[in-house]
DNA sequence: TTTAGTCTTGACATTATTTGGCAAATATAG
DNA sequence: CTATATTTGCCAAATAATGTCAAGACTAAA
C-alpha cells in the first residue's frame, strides 16, 4: 500500500515529538493500529484524518489531499500507463463538473 | 458511482447490435448483473474487463484505462480539489517511479 | 545486561462493503 | 397483445477492511 499519507502523519508526529500512543488514543484506537495506518497497512477514515488534523495542526484540506491520493495511488500503481488514467480522469472531471459534498 | 466505463462499453455493445444477454453469458453472470456493470451499479472484475475487450473487440489497455479511471473518479468525485489530488499523485508517480504488474 | 518505553508484526475476530442471483417490474419492438 | 430485452429491489454469499491482542524488536538509560 502506498505511504504518501503515512510518511506524512509521521514527519509530523515527530517533529513534535508526539508518540504514537497519543494520537491513537485521540483516534481511539489500538497503537498497533496507529502504527500500521503511519506504515500504510491501514487507511485511515476519513474522520479520523479530521482529527489527526487537529491534533498535529495541520492544514485538512492537504492532509485530506495526501489520504485521497494515496487511495487513488493504489489504484493506478498496478497499472500500465498510470499517467494516462490520470488524464481520463482529468478529463471526466472537466467533463461532469464535480461537486464536493464532503469536508 | 460513475459510468466512464459503462458507457462505453454500452455504447460498443449497442454498435455491433449485441444483447446484454450474450455478453452475460460470455462473462458466466445474469443479465442483471450484467445490467448494472453498464449503469455503474456494479464494479466489473478485472478479468471481466478482458473478456468483454475481447468480446466487444475493442483495445484491451483502452478499456482497462477506462475501468480503472471510473474506479479513481469515484474516490476523488466525493473530494474538493479533485484537480489538485490527481496532481499529488502525478507527482508520487513519478516520484516512486512506477513499476506495472497486470495486463 | 536489565528495565522501561516505544514501535512493529502476525494471527485472528468482527464489520463493512461488494458482488451475484432471483423475481418482479418496466421498456421496446414486432 | 406477445415476446424479448432491460432494469430494479432485495437478499445471500463472498470478499475486503478494520481493529484487537499478544508477542517480538528496537532504543535509551541505568
Amino acid at each position: 500500500m502506498s505511504t504518501i499519507f503515512g510518511n506524512k502523519i509521521r514527519t509530523l508526529r515527530e517533529e513534535k515529538q508526539i508518540p504514537q500512543r497519543q494520537l491513537a488514543a485521540t483516534l481511539e484506537i489500538d497503537t498497533a493500529t496507529y502504527c500500521k495506518i503511519e506504515k500504510g497497512d491501514r487507511r485511515a477514515k476519513r474522520e479520523q484524518v479530521l482529527i489527526l488534523a487537529a491534533s498535529l495542526q495541520t492544514d485538512t484540506k492537504e492532509l485530506l489531499r495526501l489520504w485521497s491520493a494515496d487511495k487513488v495511488y493504489d489504484i493506478i500503481a498496478e497499472e500500465e500507463e498510470a499517467t494516462q488514467i490520470l488524464n481520463v480522469v482529468a478529463e471526466s472531471i472537466v467533463k461532469y463538473k464535480r461537486k464536493p459534498t464532503k469536508v
